[in-house]
DNA sequence: TCTGGGGTCCTAGGACCC
DNA sequence: TCTGGGGTCCTAGGACCC
């Protein structure tokens, strides 16, 4: 794709520090300085008391199956982070603050900053709520103040401090934005690969995640100068031809992937981990009642967001953590709870179920318009075949 | 008392079509 | 009596990411 008359991209990621937390704090600035985590439901809301002053839960109050989703700096010194469950974060931090989460206030935020970014460079691809990648190959201005002002514009639209990374890619750019937080920023050449990214653990990658990196480990494999030393045959020996070849080109630091600005979402889902297992015969009413609610709420998405889908599927977590999904793809699409509930049960029929279930889910994908043409040519309708 | 909820992309096999 | 080489669509599972 690149041609010797193309300029030299500047691909730029950006990533909010600590940014659910450090959103709460814009609301509780008394907790300033203090480890705080975020996780939940919407048990454990601050208490105003008798004085003014708020009123926070601890985490060693925490009962249930949640996961922290962000903790302050000062938390994660504690050695508690995201993903980690609560109940095992409060041996270790029983003391810091817990806060239940709050989505309306994180998109908020969320829109500001992309908005503010936007204004000073219009080529962003969403990653998230808390990050974007930014082409800023096309923006006029020296890359160091560009990156500058664009921290800047942040701060000022949010209050918020984030983290960047400037360089000629997508995958260098996400590696470098983590390289100094918070408040980072930090450019990369090509030619700094060797001295700068070798040095760092193959996880470090984008794409790189616990399965792949407990492999590479077996074949002596730890940083990602080792893996762009490691000799092709090998690699595809253990991981296929495609996933090879991707990491051979990515411990290079090569990746030549476009900004994506395409908003269209692919799949649109609801599942919930359950209080406590459930089974299908025992509690097959409380398991109707969350069915049809996820359904419900699934279907609400879909209006909002003006889609029908023509595939509905099931996802399950069994009590042993395995996960099973079953899916079907319908004669028309739909977007209303009852034909959304109808399919989902088709799917459920055909799943077997002894063990006790931990979640249930429901997903509509092949998603359309409403009203949009049906796409000519795909499904096979009994009509067609039998005019 | 481990382990959330919302996504994307890839693989592999089977059905079916030309 | 057996052999083709595409191609699309669909399903299920898995790795990975935020």
């Amino acid at each position: 794709m690149t041609s010797q008359f193309a300029p030299a991209r500047r691909i730029a990621h950006l990533d909010m520090d600590a940014f659910y937390a450090s959103v709460e704090l814009l609301q509780y600035p008394e907790l300033r300085g203090q480890a705080v985590v975020i996780g939940g439901g919407r048990e454990h809301q601050p208490q105003v008391q008798a004085d003014g002053t708020r009123r926070f839960a601890r985490l060693r109050d925490y009962v249930g199956r949640g996961v922290i989703t962000t903790a302050t700096y000062e938390a994660r010194a504690l050695g508690v982070g995201s993903a980690m469950g609560m109940m095992k974060a409060a041996k270790l931090a029983p003391d810091a603050v817990l806060l239940p989460v709050n989505f309306d206030a994180y998109r908020h935020y969320s829109r500001l900053f992309k908005a503010a970014v936007a204004a000073i460079a219009p080529a962003i691809e969403d990653r998230g709520i808390d990050e974007i990648y930014i082409d800023l190959t096309e923006v006029a201005g020296e890359t160091f103040e560009l990156a500058g002002r664009i921290k800047q514009a942040v701060r000022a639209a949010t209050g918020l401090s984030c983290s960047i990374g400037v360089t000629p890619n997508k995958l260098l750019s996400k590696i470098c934005s983590d390289l100094d937080k918070p408040d980072g920023l930090t450019m990369l050449s090509l030619d700094e690969v060797p001295a700068r990214i070798w040095p760092l653990a193959v996880r470090k990658i984008n794409g790189v995640g616990p399965k792949a990196s407990e492999k590479l480990a077996a074949l002596g494999i730890a940083t990602i100068g080792q893996l762009a030393a490691a000799d092709a045959g090998l690699l595809q020996e253990h991981f296929g031809a495609n996933y090879a070849g991707w990491l051979a080109e990515a411990a290079r630091g090569l990746d030549q992937r476009a900004i994506s600005t395409s908003t269209e979402s692919k799949s649109i889902s609801r599942e919930t981990t359950f209080e406590r297992d459930l089974h299908a015969r025992q509690d097959r009413a409380a398991l109707s009642g969350i069915l049809t609610a996820l359904c419900e709420r699934l279907a609400e998405d879909l209006r909002r967001k003006s889609y029908v889908s023509r595939t509905i599927g099931i996802k399950l977590r069994f009590d042993d953590f395995q996960i099973v999904s079953r899916n079907v793809t319908l004669p028309r699409a739909v977007a209303e709870p009852a034909a959304i509930l109808q399919a989902a049960r088709e799917c459920l029929k055909r799943v077997p179920l002894q063990r006790r279930l931990r979640l249930l889910g429901v997903r509509a994908s092949t998603l359309e318009p409403p009203g949009a043409p049906a796409a000519a040519g795909q499904g096979r309708s009994q009509g067609e075949l039998f005019p």
